[in-house]
RNA sequence: GGCGCGAUAGCAAAGCGGUUAUGCCGCGGCCUGCAAAGCCGUUUAGGCCGGUUCGACUCCGGCUCGCGCCUCCA
């Protein structure tokens, strides 16, 4: 049975799917005017790790990431780089897409784009209007009246008073009340804009707010009702209550609010030096920079080997303890021929596992399996045992890929990584090609052979000063970078 | 100020009212020409103060400290 913490009840719930075997999720996605930073590759990947283990557990799952491709930043930063919001877009799209392959994530079976829903907003936004949960201001920008929804404040555990005393910012003197929240903002000079019916001084033209996009988007592609909404921490006020008071409100029936999603999933951050990692703290490093220095897979294994929603620290101390603990994995991996398999789920490490996913996706534990099962891998020495840790770790994306390409692969960059001009010699780590490193380690064993240990730890020290380590076997010396 | 989360060994990170988490590092041993890898063993825990209990890291209360949200943010 699995069970998800639903941060709406605050609690774990048994999950029970609105369709049987069938599971529709939505996960706010990025805005892209910037590349994509570590915070934003745990949410690729913590919820790859949730439509992986809802495949894996036999369910049909539809999973919707969207794009926010308009916006304040972005139109600030296409003006900035004097290009179209178009062509901005497009390339972080991009990047986004090279980042997150690289990471082993599943593109999601649909990411829809902000400005393909405009209609869809505009539709939406009148039934508001309608309905009396929403109206056009004197300046022509359309706001939603918090007040008209009682459930206002359920997700995030506020209510209207709390927040009305927190208030930081100064009062819109458009608003009716001081939380109301744009749905729609009359045009502006220099900016893109949609015509529209909501009146006001331009006529209507104008272009969304940013809470509307995501009630529109999840609604066309799952539903009105549908079973998991996820996200980043920081998403949960203002961001997804307002989604939550859109969407309830726009799809009532008879006055009663319809829910919109029935589990609310929340990732905690990245934190740095025990920070929010964040682009207003200036203190993130993006997935493209880290990957300069870590294969792809050592990054979603550290993200992994946490639970998703406790912070994670950043530094490169516990990347690289992340990579010394994945090369112990693919160690015990290396030498079997594996291949993707069934999973016998009655096998008791399998069982564990999936007790441990089961309960809200507590990958740390799942984790430690793994590893058990790479320690019995090492004394067994059972083919089956190397294939059932091949596809238990598979499940989670990891271990996929060859054991010698990770053990010898680039330490720098990613596996995939075909310049390495500069960075090869950032680390000192200079020339050996594969071909060099078996001319020596042929020498070396001439040198052992011929009793000649001096020369045989000279070849070996001089491979060591450059980052390959050499192992002795029964079946001869592999080597390894370290 | 309001609301919420957390504090586990040198580092990272889970479960659990009593039984080895797990990984890295350290130490001893086996293996090895010596190493590495692996194996065996092992040292370091549960912020502080109370309470409940035969027994608490695990439950309850208080305190201290840290973090997050309340403003764009994954």
């Amino acid at each position: 049975m699995l069970k998800i913490y639903n941060t709406l009840s605050r609690d774990k719930q048994a999950f029970t799917p609105i369709d049987p075997n069938t599971v529709r999720m939505y996960v706010c996605g990025m805005t892209v005017y910037d590349f994509c930073h570590l915070g934003h590759a745990r949410v690729m990947v913590v919820f790859d790790m949730v439509s992986r283990w809802f495949r894996a557990s036999g369910y049909e799952v539809t999973y919707v990431r969207n794009i926010t491709d308009i916006d304040d930043k972005i139109i600030k930063r296409a003006n900035e780089n004097n290009e179209t919001i178009g062509d901005l877009t497009q390339r972080f799209i991009d990047a986004m897409d090279e980042d997150s392959a690289k990471l082993g994530i599943i593109r999601p079976d649909i990411e829809p784009r902000a400005t393909q829903y405009i209609d869809g907003m505009i539709n939406m936004i009148a039934a508001l209007i309608e309905k009396g949960h929403a109206y056009t201001a004197a300046n022509g920008d359309v706001f939603y009246s918090v007040r008209s929804f009682n459930d206002y404040g359920k997700l995030s555990g506020k209510t209207l008073e709390d927040l009305r005393a927190g208030e930081r910012v100064e009062i819109d003197t458009f608003k009716k009340d001081p939380m109301d929240f744009v749905l729609w903002k009359s045009v502006k000079p220099n900016e893109p804009n949609w015509p529209s019916p909501f009146g006001g001084p331009s006529g209507g033209a104008g272009r969304p707010g940013w809470h509307i996009e995501c009630s529109v988007m999840s609604a066309a592609h799952l539903g009105a009702h549908f079973d998991i909404h996820g996200g980043g921490q920081d998403l949960q006020f203002p961001h997804h209550e307002n989604e939550i008071a859109q969407s309830e409100a726009a799809h009532s029936h008879d006055g009663k609010p319809c829910q919109m999603a029935n589990y609310w999933m929340h990732n905690g951050f990245v934190r740095v030096d025990d920070e929010k990692m964040s682009k207003s703290l200036g203190n993130f490093f993006t997935i493209r920079e880290v990957l300069k220095k870590y294969d792809a897979e050592v990054v979603r294994f550290f993200i992994l080997r946490a639970h998703y929603r406790s912070p994670l620290n950043y530094s490169d101390q516990h990347l690289d303890d992340a990579k010394l603990a994945l090369t112990r994995l693919y160690t015990a991996l290396r030498g079997y021929e594996i291949a993707e398999s069934p999973i016998d789920w009655q096998h008791p490490q399998a069982a564990r596992f999936k007790v441990s996913l089961d309960d809200d996706f507590n990958t740390p534990e799942a984790m430690a399996v793994l590893f058990d099962l790479a320690s019995e891998l090492n004394k067994s020495k059972q083919p089956a045992t190397a294939d059932l840790l091949f596809n238990l770790a598979g499940v989670l994306g990891l271990l996929q890929q060859d054991a010698n390409a990770f053990l010898q692969g680039g330490v720098i960059g990613s596996v995939n990584s075909v310049n390495n001009d500069d960075t090869a010699t950032a680390s000192g780590e200079v020339g050996y090609t594969e071909a060099n490193i078996n001319q020596l380690i042929s020498n070396r064993i001439d040198a052992k052979k011929a009793k000649n240990f001096a020369d045989a730890d000279r070849i070996r020290k001089q491979l060591a000063d450059a980052g390959i380590i050499l192992e002795d076997t029964p079946q001869g010396t592999t080597w390894r970078r370290a």
